[in-house]
DNA sequence: TAAATTAGAGAACAATTGGAGAACATTTAG
DNA sequence: CTAAATGTTCTCCAATTGTTCTCTAATTTA
């Protein structure tokens, strides 16, 4: 796969997650900036004929994913489940943990956390933590706000009719309380992940 | 290998994770200061010669690592920082985090922890740990345990002369302490993460 | 010192990648 | 049905890259 091959691949998926359709020829072009269908078109065979991208049907918008890229990559051997002064309980059923298909996505991203407000849901200070981007949420999921346009908040949220409480998950802090329209719901957290 | 030739491996390496793509021998020349095209083609083919590196078809970037050298990678955009009621912080130096890179390795696996006897350092029922297989490690860090050839305990350790102290962290639990030929350190957690 | 080795430059050529657009076939909207 | 839009096939072309060479200079070795 080229790499014009890879950028034209991300865009289709893209598009597809965004549009929930596929693109035209003449889209992908504008997006590539490739003027010719000709050209565009060559490519999309290309990743047919390398297994990326498949055709159903002969009318537009025909191109599909393939299962492979709908989610990505297996990474890391799950060997067991520790449990309180037991022995070791092999994991027999899933031995592999698929980080990426659970946590990646075009709708996704990752923010780096400073500060001990979730401290007892265990988010510490530099962990990070995976987005999926929405502007709405259910009560008590954890999410990233943005209040007034400024300041950004990473707290459980629950909802009081015209208001929003954001409770932090720590005894020494108080929850605030904002009318609705302050508080503008960037994401919710997904996965949270951290290096040592 | 030569002393070039290991920086040439590293680069290639480095650039792959970096970008999904091995680089041109324009690029490897540019990062190495060698201008010709077919001076870096020589390396490369030494490399390919010593088992270090193998080549995938004919195009171009078609420098592949060898098993030896592989990492696979997961990449997801970074794109802040949140610190308590202040304004997002962009992440404009590396706007990537590299899962991978920093978590795989031939010598880790991943543990699903239950129960609470770690909660206090931010690991939760149902979180996943990754390993890095070792026998050995550091006071305080938190290491998975065979106690025994039987239970296995997910601590923090500390030596004490002729024994281990294995320290949960949580206020409800004790410390426990045993003869060091009864404890065989499997590995150290050197990250975690979870699903929401 | 002389020969061999190592390292780099760059020319020359082949192969691959990337793009434009014409011509025609097919599909879709109205 | 008809027209517009899209998909498909094709040729031509340019730019970049990979590969193979030869040449030169510096360094090491015998």
């Amino acid at each position: 796969m080229t790499q014009l091959e890879q950028k034209i691949l991300t865009f289709i998926s893209e598009f597809i997650a965004k549009h929930n359709q596929s693109p035209t020829m003449k889209e992908i072009g504008s997006a590539m900036s490739i003027q010719s269908r000709g050209t565009v078109h060559r490519y999309v065979q290309s990743l047919v004929s390398k297994g990326q991208l498949r055709r159903q049907g002969k009318g537009w918008r025909s191109i599909r994913l393939t299962p492979q890229n709908e989610r990505s990559l297996t990474i890391l051997p799950l060997v067991g489940a520790i449990e309180e002064g037991k022995p070791l309980q092999p994991i027999l059923e899933q031995s592999e943990l698929n980080v990426s298909a659970s946590l990646l996505g075009p709708d996704r991203f990752v923010l780096k956390v400073t500060g001990d407000s979730m401290i007892d849901a265990g988010i510490l200070d530099g962990d990070f933590v995976i987005i999926r981007k929405t502007d709405s949420a259910d009560n008590d999921t954890i999410v990233v706000a943005l209040i007034d346009d400024g300041e950004v908040a990473l707290k459980r949220m629950r909802k009081h009719g015209d208001r929003i409480e954001l409770i932090p998950a720590n005894k020494n802090r108080l929850s605030l309380i904002y009318p609705t329209e302050r508080v503008h719901i960037q994401g919710i957290v997904i996965g949270q992940l951290r290096f040592l």
